[in-house]
DNA sequence: ATCCTACGATGGACCAAATCCAAGTCAAGA
DNA sequence: TCTTGACTTGGATTTGGTCCATCGTAGGAT
């Protein structure tokens, strides 16, 4: 995963020193999920005069090219997944909201029945595992 | 589901006019998703004085009691899902939001190798399918 | 190497969802 | 019916996020 740089600028991608901050941050943290304010945290620590907005533009527009995946297990605020090009579900505590990426096994849209679907075209399944992390049960 | 008062009553539930009406509005909409913000819009049709704060709070212990479940799709409001004692998934268009109950087969849990849990003592497993709906494709 | 300009960054205002809190009210047990 | 602790109120506050007018700059054109 460690040439998203270069995945990007191969797009056409505009670079900038604060897309670049934020995009190799992501990048750094291969199985963590970050909030927007997180990576504004750490960004602001390289480059102290980035703004919030550029954050959240940044990570919408990695979000809109697939190169990262926005998830929100708690409602509260979303949370972005750097590893969108290796499918994987989440396992999350119901305690201390730690997120582990897991891989189940089968295929889950196969487990939805066609009377099921309501003529719905199925693009796509989200799991998550829910219970307690070891320190927490 | 419509013996939800009498439940929360034998529970010792301290019962108010307020704490009724929220009820009532969840218990009237079996596969209704509603948001905090509909809840007390239709609750102030019958209970004009009620407050926000009131039904957030009694929407938050229905969800500790385990009467109602808390659904978060989109990254917007939660929705509150009265069919907490029936078990199901979620269908949603990706494109308009509308959200279906449906009935996967199989147990979702079992997916998930005891190498994959990490240790965790699982509970639950949420799918959110998602796709696109009849009038939106 | 420099110039242009369209695209990106800024920050402060604004917004929606949710929570907090001090003061007032009331359900239900004694 | 009285009492009291639990519940409700509404306004302030917090949190997470978006919008927008203006300024700055990456990178192609010359």
């Amino acid at each position: 995963m460690s040439d998203l740089l270069e995945r990007l600028r191969g797009r056409g991608w505009r670079m900038t020193s604060q897309r670049r901050v934020v995009a190799e941050i992501l990048d750094a943290g291969d199985h963590v999920h970050l909030t927007a304010d997180e990576v504004h945290v750490q960004a602001a620590e390289r480059l102290p005069e980035i703004s919030r907005a550029t954050v959240y533009n940044t990570l919408g527009e990695l979000v809109s090219l697939g190169e990262v995946l926005e998830v929100s297990t708690d409602g509260r605020a979303k949370r972005y997944d750097p590893n969108a090009h290796h499918p994987h579900q989440h396992l999350v505590c119901s305690n201390c909201g730690t997120i582990r990426d897991v891989h189940p096994t089968g295929d889950p849209l196969a487990d939805l029945p066609d009377d099921e679907r309501f003529g719905f075209t199925l693009s796509r399944a989200e799991i998550t595992y829910r219970g307690l992390c070891p320190s927490c049960s």
